[in-house]
RNA sequence: GCUGCUGUAGCUCAGCGGUAGAGCACUCCAUUGGUAAUGGAGAGGUCGGGAGUUCGAUUCUCCCCAGCAGCACCA
């Protein structure tokens, strides 16, 4: 056989007879290399190393250290043991899919039974035993009729399936685990014991449909997490540890924010403190929107069907909207209402009373808008997703041309209250024209090219997301990720060329005749409720002093220096600081441990030297010293730092 | 909405076919203590709701409600 030409990646070539496979070469150029070799690359293909090289390539070996494509081979592997297992375990199961996910992988079973926290241990124990069998994977390419044949004689059909929808001219590869075999694209390790069996754990088992369709069958999935070693998978385990700890949930409870109960499932109980929080968040806001030019509204909660009839949310959203029906005794004012689910026709109905001239364009109607929507009962989540909430809305009137510099001028908005909030990344996503849409292609040319320009102009980073516009026009969404690493929108902003027009808005042009004007809904936070929940997990509830709910404690150490301690306390209300005085009969040890734990930015302690000198001991969440301030000197330190950031002098 | 799991004191959780228990929190008493829990005593529960099985159900069965994880959904 002819020989072929190895070019190695440290520009060394070596010369093989062709059809040599990797792990030959592997082993050529060393022993431990051989030993070590996870899979390969030929010409840049992430390849087995059981595959015959035929001609001149460029090669390179991957081996455990090579993280990124380590970590692919070791959980697709386990993803393939792990169902070798369960169908060890009970033959009757059906396979289905596997992929590798992030710190992990899935793979989707059909049985009847539901599995177990005992079956996962079982499963396990059961994975841990063919791995430390090393027993060797090997691959084939098959034709389609032998796969299928193959599949429907062992009673698989979710497989047979799966090859129906692979294209006619892709190679279908088996692999072997063992005895046990999968159809796969690859590549997978050289053997089942290069899955290091201390560092993967089943971590929970949970429904998903076959084929991501909820008119399928709902198949079992379970998931697992791999890393390359035991280090590392108890790294992972910590995070999700810590990650738990500031769940917006937990923290709610333990800084008494807010509430969720029975009767109203989906709708927050605000506390004291977590209203706080809220009203300061809402009145930066408005501080912010008002200074870019926004007029603020108030629009009914409670609108007549004729009007989400007109506007189209009757026939589309109809599912969606909570409806009140007026009783009998009112039968002669007989109609039926519906919760707002959207603020953007009642904003059209106030920009309709009286003519608007091109003049008033952009005309920026916002409103801190209590909306409901009948969210499925399985996708709430905290305060994340839920069925009544206000969102920071409002809706931009103007003309095509003005969409650009609109848009800009939202984003630029966007940046800097993310920012002033402490996020100071956040993903921009662009939806493009949808296949079912309304308008022209021209018209839709200029509003994509619009939205983003007007990105590009100020240069962030953002993702496209071909055809997943609105029906009325394209968007942008803005999202962020919670701590559990679940995404969520935040922002939005999306061009509409439809509802002005069901809803007869216009304005007079300079050609003195009228026109529709183009709408862009737009929402900075989107729902306070959503906004809050992320903000409580960026901050882990330690939020910074202007946010914070509860600002300062004043404590006493001994109930002499009580006085003192309401003294300071007026003071710091007078300037405006939140702050409470605790005059219990505590130690102060006590006093400092619960006020941490209630994330209380700053501790004043007050014993008898601070009554003489008239003085404070500051200490700071997180920190374990203190120190010593004059009253005049700690009240306008506070006062400067609590002062939120658009109202500092900067 | 779907699959699975869970629901016991304000919180975290134990328990069980014979009408309930711990720690913390709470109340009272003593203690005046210098930066993450002072000691003692006390009070507190229709065991998510309804129906059934049973002499007897918080415990077993069924239905409903809510929550959790994931899937689907998020115009």
């Amino acid at each position: 056989m002819a020989d072929i030409s190895i070019s190695l990646p440290d520009g060394a070539a070596r010369s093989y007879p062709a059809g040599i496979t990797g792990a030959e070469i592997a082993s050529d150029i060393s022993k431990s290399l051989g030993k070590a070799a996870f899979a390969c690359a030929i010409d840049g293909v992430f390849s087995d190393l059981s595959i015959p090289i035929n001609k001149d390539a460029e090669f390179q070996i991957y081996t455990s250290k090579d993280e990124e494509q380590a970590l692919e081979l070791i959980r697709h592997d386990a993803a393939h043991i792990m169902a070798r297992a369960v169908q060890e375990l009970w033959p009757d199961v059906q396979v289905t899919i596997g992929p590798v996910i992030k710190n992990g992988w899935y793979y989707d079973f059909d049985r009847d039974e539901p599995f177990t926290e005992d079956d996962l241990k079982t499963i396990e124990k059961k994975m841990r035993e063919i791995i430390n069998k090393r027993e060797p994977v090997r691959t084939e390419v098959w034709d389609r009729a032998r796969a299928i044949k193959f599949y429907e004689d062992n009673n698989e059909p979710y497989k047979v399936e799966l090859i129906d929808s692979i294209p006619g001219d892709e190679d279908l590869r088996m692999y072997w685990h063992g005895h046990w075999q999968d159809l796969c694209r690859g590549p997978h390790l050289a053997h089942t014991g290069q899955v290091p069996g201390d560092s993967f754990k089943l971590m929970s088992v949970a429904g998903a449909y076959w084929r991501g369709d909820s008119s399928r069958k709902m198949l079992q999935r379970i998931y697992g997490v791999a890393f390359r070693n035991k280090v590392d998978l108890k790294a992972h385990l910590h995070m999700l540890e810590e990650a738990e700890k500031r769940d917006h949930r937990r923290l709610g409870r333990e800084m008494d924010l807010f509430h969720f109960q029975e009767e109203a499932p989906g709708m927050v109980f605000w506390h004291p403190n977590g209203w706080t929080l809220y009203r300061v968040l809402q009145d930066y806001m408005r501080r912010r929107q008002n200074a870019d030019g926004y007029l603020e509204i108030n629009t009914p909660m409670v609108v007549d069907r004729k009007l989400w009839e007109a506007s189209g949310h009757w026939e589309k959203y109809r599912e969606n909207m909570f409806t009140t029906e007026i009783d009998d005794e009112h039968a002669n004012e007989k109609r039926t209402n519906a919760l707002k689910p959207m603020n953007c026709p009642c904003h059209v109905q106030v920009y309709n009373q009286g003519l608007k001239s091109y003049r008033d364009l952009p005309y920026r109607l916002a409103e801190f808008g209590s909306c409901h929507r009948y969210e499925p009962s399985g996708s709430m989540h905290g305060l994340m997703r839920v069925r009544g909430f206000t969102q920071d809305d409002a809706h931009i009137f103007c003309t095509e041309a003005q969409i650009a510099s609109e848009t800009e001028k939202f984003i630029k908005l966007l940046t800097r209250v993310y920012q002033d909030l402490g996020f100071a990344e956040f993903e921009i996503k662009f939806s493009t024209r949808p296949e079912v849409r309304a308008g022209s292609d021209d018209v839709w040319d200029r509003a994509e090219a619009a939205l983003e320009g007007a990105i590009k102009a100020l240069g962030h980073p953002y993702t496209v997301d071909p055809g997943e516009g609105a029906f009325y026009g394209p968007k942008l969404d803005f999202k962020l990720t919670d701590a559990i690493g679940r995404e969520w929108q935040l922002g939005t902003l999306q061009a509409d060329f439809v509802v002005p027009e069901r809803l007869g808005a216009t304005y007079i042009g300079e050609d003195s005749h009228k026109h529709t004007p183009v709408m862009l809904h737009r929402a900075t936070l989107g729902s306070f409720e959503r906004f809050l929940g992320i903000l409580i997990e960026n901050y882990a509830g330690k939020f910074p002093l202007w946010l914070a709910p509860r600002q300062v404690v004043v404590a006493a150490i001994v109930s002499d220096a009580d006085e003192w301690v309401l003294e300071v306390v007026s003071r710091l209300k007078a300037r405006g600081i939140r702050a409470e005085a605790d005059v219990r009969n505590e130690k102060i040890n006590y006093k400092v441990r619960e006020h941490s734990i209630g994330k209380v930015p700053v501790i004043l302690a007050v014993g008898m030297r601070e009554v003489e000198d008239q003085s404070v001991s500051m200490r700071r969440l997180g920190s374990k010293g203190s120190a010593v301030h004059g009253i005049d000197e700690i009240v306008e330190l506070l006062v400067v730092e609590a002062t939120p950031p658009d109202l500092r002098g900067q």
